[in-house]
DNA sequence: TACGATCTGTATGCATACTGTCAATATTGC
DNA sequence: GCAATATTGACAGTATGCATACAGATCGTA
């Protein structure tokens, strides 16, 4: 069993609209703002079920881009994943804790906090890509080569126009 | 200025990645899983935009169910929209204390707590439902009526997969 | 009818998220 | 060179989201 969300996942299986949907029904089943959170909600339990309890989604998003910008401040990792800089500084605390991310002040910018990965922190990363890459498989597996290259090409367009 | 969520948001305008896409990139920026991720933040950006702060997406969808089953306890509604029934509780406080919403016991099922929106909640609701309809209309604004189409069947079959 | 399994709401703890604010530090305009 | 401005990281406060645990209530069944 996976454990992970296990309440919510039990709750839609009662949920009787994604599989049969009514016409006139204007609550929140049928607005794509729900469709996302939900759909959110199943990529994260996947990455939990897959990936394990270690690294979360959020984590290791972290520690790709700082592994892939190493001597980056945090300011500029948030804005690498689209994080707020308040939030940042958690993510970074915890993994601070376990040994694979280290701060590091700049001489150049006394505000910065220089990131770089530890190589603890470069085994991590390597032992979850397999799995994280298994999880975008999974969240897809529904959908035909033809549609997922839509689904992706459409998400692209929506975060392009919204956030460029 | 909306002023909702402005750090992400000025974050996300220096990413580079929704534009243009390099070949062999190994980071999230290429993962369905983080595009949704991204996506659900856009999508309460533009709630907060449209509706305003004194309801929240989780608070929006919590009414609208209460609204159209009444008399149904906190472990159903969490059943109806997706929600954790640890998380409702806290949920539905904030919607009891602006007087949205009402808690009472059940004298057949003595662990129940029957909810019900109130006149007050009625009126927030109906005064919400045609900005939380434009959200979804701004939010899929780039594509055409056939990729809206296209978008929201896909969505629905990811849901219908994973969840039912 | 007693008893174990199940369900309900609640509490706690941890991990996001974002707003507002602040102090320290850079940068810029003049 | 110096004052106004912007940036950075931190903190407090609020709101989800989920795991776990618990007490009270109900239900199925022996």
């Amino acid at each position: 069993m996976s454990g992970v969300n296990e309440r919510a996942h039990k709750a839609a299986h009662r949920t009787p609209d994604y599989t049969s949907s009514g016409p006139g029904d204007l609550s929140v089943h049928r607005m794509p703002g729900h469709f996302i959170r939900r759909l959110q909600q199943v990529a994260v339990r996947l990455f939990g079920d897959c990936v394990g309890p270690e690294l979360t989604p959020v984590q290791y998003a972290a520690l790709c881009a700082i592994a892939q910008t190493p001597g980056a401040g945090q300011a500029a990792l948030a804005a690498l994943i689209g994080y707020d800089r308040a939030t940042i500084g958690g993510v970074i605390d915890r993994l601070e804790q376990k040994g694979w991310v280290a701060r590091s002040g700049s001489p150049e910018d006394r505000r910065l906090n220089l990131l770089s990965i530890t190589p603890d922190g470069q085994a991590a990363l390597a032992r979850a890509a397999p799995a994280v890459l298994a999880v975008q498989d999974k969240l897809l597996e529904p959908l035909d080569q033809q549609e997922r290259e839509a689904f992706e090409r459409m998400c692209l367009k929506l975060l392009a126009h919204h956030l460029g």
